[in-house]
DNA sequence: TGGGCATATTAACAACGATCAATGCGACTT
DNA sequence: AAGTCGCATTGATCGTTGTTAATATGCCCA
């Protein structure tokens, strides 16, 4: 099975074939988790880098009254920000939303690794620059977006990513997450939530099981959404 | 004058002097601008890094109906994402808030000063995991907090930022910019925007002049807000 | 096989924030 | 001195979203 890691920093330029190889060593130890599992929490110590390898996961933070604030998702291919182990504490958490294979990697091998594999270092940099670059246009949907077109962008987003990532089959894109998630990301009820599932299905762009979400119409939802996937920074545009 | 870049790096850990020496050369070249003044736009190719010396800036988006989403602030000592001349344009803009002035460190230089010195280049790092924390805290506030606690959560922020660079005299914190501009951060109406200064100027938390609102009870407004400092990641890690 | 559980769905109502409109105020210009 | 402009402020009204509640469905498990 190809490793999505790997797989990913190639989107950013070529390694050589020692870059792909010590990457692939690095994530030999991963481990299977259930869903619902928290990988690390607020307020723990970060020690190692976590990279996603099948599975989707997420970041998140709780309030204090209970609601929880889904801050980005992770999907294969993803690490969690690079470096964290610099810092005393999580200020977030982060939990699989499926069954998910990871790998950690920890700090003084990630070191290493950027010291030698200097194109390794550079792709590791791009993929937190577009990370970043996630949070800002989330910022945006959240704050400047109606409700309709925030919940269309997320999925034109996440679209994208499992594009890059080939996680999209021929013709059907299923994303495996309850409207609950769904809503702790966009920061909604649940209930209002549904209410704009139902719209967008209406609108044909979607279809739903319970437990995902399936596109059905991505030109339809990113017409919604005023979707541009600029802030991706994909190196190779595919659209037709 | 002290730099307040330099100021803010000491915050991570110690500097020799001639990390400090070379960083304030590379913002030699500094230059005032005026308030509303776009320093680089979307779409735009980066090639420098800039540097906050004095006055503050924002990075935000334009969407297609004109509206305004501000995504950080930038006061002294900030800088625009480290590295992101590797990306091939920008995903925002950043412009002027007040008089400002600035320096643009070339890539080139910033590579060098990165590789000859290393605590410089683990404080920068540093400087730029700590402006992810604030991001992820702004998506928080945005998605599960009232409008009143977020708004008097980007001010407690505000207002450790200030007092972290020097920025907060003996008894009175400025912050220089309008309810419109704090609006389109907070992503709501300069109307309703209004209403909660209104509320939180009477519970005592703060005092309001045109152009500029000012801190007068900082404890009052961390309460209102739950605010908890622990995403700015003051202390610092020790490490064995 | 039946009961419990999580998710999805819908309805009715309440609360919130946007919109529209008008006024005051001070800084700047002519 | 009059006029313009941007910002701050307030009121009235309207649409959107949250809340509460009820029901349906499918799944897991005892």
């Amino acid at each position: 099975m190809p490793n999505a890691f790997v797989e990913k920093l190639r989107g950013y330029g070529p390694l050589d074939s020692t870059d792909e190889r010590l990457l692939e060593a690095a994530c030999h130890g991963s481990h299977m988790y259930l869903p619902d599992h928290d990988l690390i929490c607020e307020g723990d110590e970060p020690s190692t880098m976590i990279v996603m390898l099948e599975g989707w996961a997420c970041n998140y933070k709780l309030l204090p009254d209970g609601s929880r604030q889904i801050i980005a998702f992770l999907m294969p291919g993803d690490v969690c920000a690079m470096h964290v182990t610099m810092l005393a504490e999580m200020d977030h958490s982060i939990a699989t939303l499926t069954t998910a294979r990871i790998a950690r990697i920890p700090r003084a091998q990630l070191d290493a690794l950027i010291q030698s594999q200097p194109r390794l270092s550079e792709a590791l940099w791009w993929t937190q620059l577009v990370d970043e670059a996630v949070l800002r246009a989330t910022i945006v949907s959240m704050g400047r977006r109606s409700t309709t077109e925030r919940i269309a962008h997320l999925l034109c987003e996440l679209n994208i990513r499992m594009v890059n990532v080939g996680l999209v089959g021929r013709r059907s894109c299923e994303m495996p997450f309850t409207q609950i998630v769904l809503a702790d990301a966009v920061g909604l009820t649940p209930v209002h939530t549904n209410r704009i599932i139902k719209k967008l299905r209406l609108a044909g762009a979607l279809e739903t099981c319970p437990g995902s979400i399936v596109i059905s119409d991505i030109g339809c939802l990113a017409k919604i959404a005023g979707f541009d996937d600029n802030y991706l920074h994909r190196r190779v545009k595919q659209y037709a």
